[in-house]
DNA sequence: TCAATCACG
DNA sequence: ACGTACGTGATTGAG
């Protein structure tokens, strides 16, 4: 006997919901850029395609299990059947007309049937096939398709998550279950389904059914045999042997569904490429997109024909160079487009660039190229005055000034331009945002190598150059978005740039001591821990200290949050339970150092240059409220508010000759909302001399003087001044402050009372996101929020929330922007010998030579207070030291 | 790769 | 009945 089948052919039938069920559930969050969830069909189509990945088939069907009237025949043996199932969630059904436009797309065969299964279909369709001499792949998510395996029909069976796919054959099955396939209809009549709700025989579960089936081969022979059955069990199987012989008929799948086995119309190379491209393209499905390029062998010739808008390109192949020499770079003098591709992330080393104009483009690259003649070539030509195009400009910047060559002219930046127009495209990158204005067409950039760049960079530049046409015609159609790029972000890479580049002095030493002092202290509280503890375990892991606390200590887990598979140990459940069991303390601690060691301290040194200067990089393009943030090192989120984490900040220190200064608007958020809501009675007490707001707040809401305010008045003030811009809940306020529940539902309203205008202004706010699916700040930079009109409650809620936060941290992150390049103005035009180091969203760190701090301090504050005519007065507090933990 | 946690505004 | 405050980035354990 040879392992060889003599089919040729294959088919595969997939079992349509089974395969969007599990990609429902596995990726739940999954939305596309429109907001849509689509990890149903993101699901499906991922899984369906890896699946004809590996099998290559020549035909393909798609069974479908119809909602209502399917299993009227299996009702009407049993109407308990299937009746424990659960409707689906909503979302559920929002989903299916994008995966059948998707199916449809794919030229894939969708059957449903009145009175039969998705089973029964793929059942019937299999045995026709093998009569033809087609051999058939089963793909469902149940096990019922058992029955059916032999040597022409194979099963596959999708485990947990998108990833694993069992395959199942005679023998798979015999090992797992110890029967043979043809005895799996009995096995389940015998054991039941909860899920499918067939009864079988009580009282007799896996076990016993194998053991019985083993012994007596199949049901008929049991019930003919029950002499000889263990009495009990016997008994068992008199009581429901009506039930055992239903649910055989139940579970056996029908083989006579009426469809037919169509071999031109599942042929899978009926698909449509252009229609499943632009299908793929509007979902975002851009895994899938490369899956499919291979297994449809689509080349990029073909898909440059498909793509109606790569006409009339304007550099074609004949006007792209690879360079050999730069004599022959020749560019036009009007606005230069550069590409680069650096080393590193700073920026500091090229690996090449793409240098084009409108006409003709080159490729440039530093394995072949010295980069000093580059230089050389860039300031003789002048090339550096002209208005540069370009993709990464602030690292083109920062690669320029690293070679004293003055910020240059950037006119347009793709990557910053594509954000503002599209804050949630998700792939940032060339190919990203080419995609996002060639919807239909398919490019795969993940290869720049040295190789993969000779083969692309032809078709980048004349994409980007018409990327640039595209993306300057919309900008400009709204003017203030035009505005912002202009005004606010194209300016502040020049400054950005200088920023990173130049650093932040670090004090290795006081870091290395502060280090020696925090392993101590971790190994004495790790024994300790222990200790309590009776057994050594890893702190650092959330499970393990679950396990240890709750289980081995038995503390009462009453009232702490449970997550998937155990009890939450963040700090907040700690606190809770910090009087019931002397190692919470010590397991707090112990974070807390942990945490500053891990992030902090054993990892900054590591990253300082030759004279110990630290290098940020600040991101423009990755929030959604127009904040910068700041990554490899983030400096944003150094230590300040605990003892221990402010003396990390102390190792941040002026160089020599030079002074710190720290100049932080205050109450810079809810000045920015009683601003924009126009409430006139916050906008009256910020802008008296000398107040302190959540004093004067409490003072208002508990009716009494502002002298009768308590410590806790106060705080419970400033927590709903700064709770009630997020959208805090009663709930939220309780937790912030300790009230209960009462007490803070009537605070809330309370304050509700008293600044009517800043909860009229919410609801205005949310009721024009749902209005225009997006929210603006002040200078009109857009969030798009489109879950703002979900059916889900708790989506919905979200983004009623980021809807009222956004446009006060949108505005504040903008009037900050506007400060920076003032302030960076200022230094330039006054050759003060000052620098920025750091933006800290509400805050700015200078540097600065010691004789001008006076003068600079006075001018720093005039300038940041005056930054823009608002309603309210905004206030700089500046502080001045040698070490920043210090200010 | 994801969830949990925690540093900051 | 449910979950419960916005926006980030880095590290770790675990599957």
């Amino acid at each position: 006997m040879s392992n060889e089948n003599n089919f040729e052919k294959k088919l595969v039938i997939i079992d349509g919901k089974g395969l969007f069920y599990r990609g429902f559930y596995a990726m739940p969050n999954l939305t596309n850029n429109q907001g849509i969830g689509l990890g149903g069909v993101y699901g499906f189509t991922l899984l369906a395609l890896q699946i004809v990945d590996n099998l290559k088939p020549d035909y393909i069907a798609v069974a479908w299990d119809k909602s209502k009237t399917n299993i009227r025949k299996r009702k009407q043996m049993y109407n308990l059947y299937k009746a424990n199932r659960h409707p689906a969630p909503p979302e559920f059904y929002d989903q299916l007309p994008y995966l059948f436009k998707l199916v449809e797309a794919l030229s894939w065969p969708l059957i449903e049937l009145d009175d039969y299964e998705a089973d029964d279909i793929m059942g019937s369709l299999a045995i026709q096939a093998k009569k033809k001499g087609v051999e058939t792949y089963l793909v469902t998510s149940d096990l019922d398709l058992l029955q059916l395996i032999d040597d022409n029909i194979n099963l596959y069976v999708l485990k947990s998550g998108l990833s694993k796919i069992e395959q199942f054959t005679a023998d798979s099955f015999y090992k797992k279950y110890n029967i043979r396939v043809d005895q799996f209809v009995d096995y389940k009549s015998l054991r039941g389904d909860a899920s499918d709700n067939i009864p079988g025989v009580k009282g007799v579960g896996e076990k016993t059914a194998q053991k019985l089936l083993q012994n007596f081969d199949s049901l008929d022979n049991i019930y003919l045999n029950l002499s000889l059955v263990d009495k009990k069990i016997a008994e068992k199987l008199i009581k429901d042997k009506e039930m055992a012989f239903l649910s055989r008929q139940l579970v056996q799948i029908m083989l006579d569904a009426p469809v037919e086995f169509n071999k031109s119309k599942m042929n899978i190379h009926n698909v449509n490429q252009n229609e499943l491209l632009s299908v793929l393209q509007e979902y975002n499905f851009n895994s899938v997109i490369r899956l499919a390029k291979k297994i449809f062998q689509w080349n990029d010739d073909s898909i440059e024909i498909v793509n109606k808008t790569s006409d009339n390109l304007k550099i074609k192949k004949t006007d792209h160079v690879n360079l050999d020499h730069l004599d022959n770079l020749k560019l036009s003098h009007q606005e230069i487009f550069i590409i680069p591709f650096f080393k590193d992330h700073q920026g500091l080393n090229l690996r090449a660039v793409i240098i084009a104009d409108k006409a003709k483009s080159f490729l440039i690259n530093f394995s072949k190229i010295n980069q000093n003649d580059f230089i050389d070539y860039v300031l003789k030509n002048k090339i550096i005055n002209q208005p540069i195009i370009s993709f990464d400009s602030k690292r083109l910047i920062k690669f320029f000034l690293n070679k004293k060559i003055n910020p240059i002219n950037i006119k347009h930046d793709y990557r910053l331009a594509a954000f503002l127009l599209n804050p949630l495209i998700k792939n940032q990158n060339i190919d990203g945002i080419i995609n996002e204005y060639f919807k239909s067409l398919i490019i795969d950039y993940s290869d720049l190598s040295e190789e993969g760049l000779v083969l692309k960079s032809q078709e980048i530049a004349s994409y980007l150059i018409e990327v640039y046409e595209i993306q300057t015609k919309q900008i400009k159609q709204n003017k203030e978005l035009f505005k912002i790029l202009i005004d606010f972000d194209l300016p502040l890479l020049n400054i950005l740039a200088k920023m990173e580049l130049n650093g932040i002095r670090i004090d290795l030493d006081y870091f290395h001591a502060m280090s020696r002092q925090i392993d101590d202290m971790k190994s004495d509280l790790q024994q300790t821990i222990f200790g309590y503890a009776n057994q050594e375990f890893n702190i650092e892991s959330p499970k393990q200290l679950s396990d240890i606390l709750f289980n081995q200590l038995n503390i009462s887990s009453q009232g702490i949050k449970k997550g998937k598979s155990f009890y939450s140990t963040n700090s907040s459940q700690l606190e809770k339970i910090i009087s019931l069991h002397p190692i919470i303390t010590h397991i707090i601690k112990f974070r807390e150092i942990i945490k500053l060691k891990n992030t902090y301290l054993d990892v900054l040194p590591g990253l300082v240059d030759k004279s110990n200067n630290l290098h940020t990089t600040f991101n423009l393009t990755s929030t959604q409220t127009g904040r910068l943030s700041s990554s490899e090192p983030n400096l944003q989120n150094i230590p300040i508010r605990s003892k221990l984490g402010n003396d990390i900040r102390k190792a941040f220190i002026a160089r020599p000759g030079y002074i710190l200064l720290s100049a932080d608007y205050s109450q810079f958020e809810l000045r920015i909302a009683a601003d924009l809501a126009n409430d006139v009675d916050l906008i009256e007490l910020f802008n008296k001399q000398d107040i302190d707001v959540h004093t004067e707040t409490a003072a208002r809401i508990y009716n009494c003087s502002i002298d009768n305010v308590t410590p806790n008045m106060r705080r419970a003030a400033k927590a709903i001044n700064f709770g009630i811009l997020y959208g805090m809940s009663p709930h939220g306020l309780s937790v912030a402050t300790g009230m209960n529940r009462n007490e803070s539902t009537d605070f809330i309203n309370q304050y509700k009372q008293l600044r009517k205008p800043l909860f009229d202004y919410m609801d205005q706010i949310i009721k024009k996101t749902r209005n225009d699916g997006y929210v603006e700040t002040l200078f009109g930079r857009r969030r798009p929020l489109p879950e703002i009109n979900s059916k889900n409650f708790l989506i919905r809620h979200s983004a009623e929330r980021a809807a009222i936060n956004m446009p006060i941290q949108g505005t504040e992150a903008d009037l900050m922007k506007l400060s920076m390049i003032s302030l960076d103005e200022f230094l330039n035009k006054h050759q003060l010998d000052s620098k920025l180091l750091l933006q800290i969203h509400d805050s700015i760190l200078l540097e600065c030579q010691e004789s001008v701090v006076d003068s600079l301090t006075k001018s720093v504050r005039d300038i940041m207070e005056n930054v823009y005519k608002l309603k309210v007065r905004l206030t700089v507090d500046i502080k001045t030291g040698y070490r920043w933990g210090d200010l």
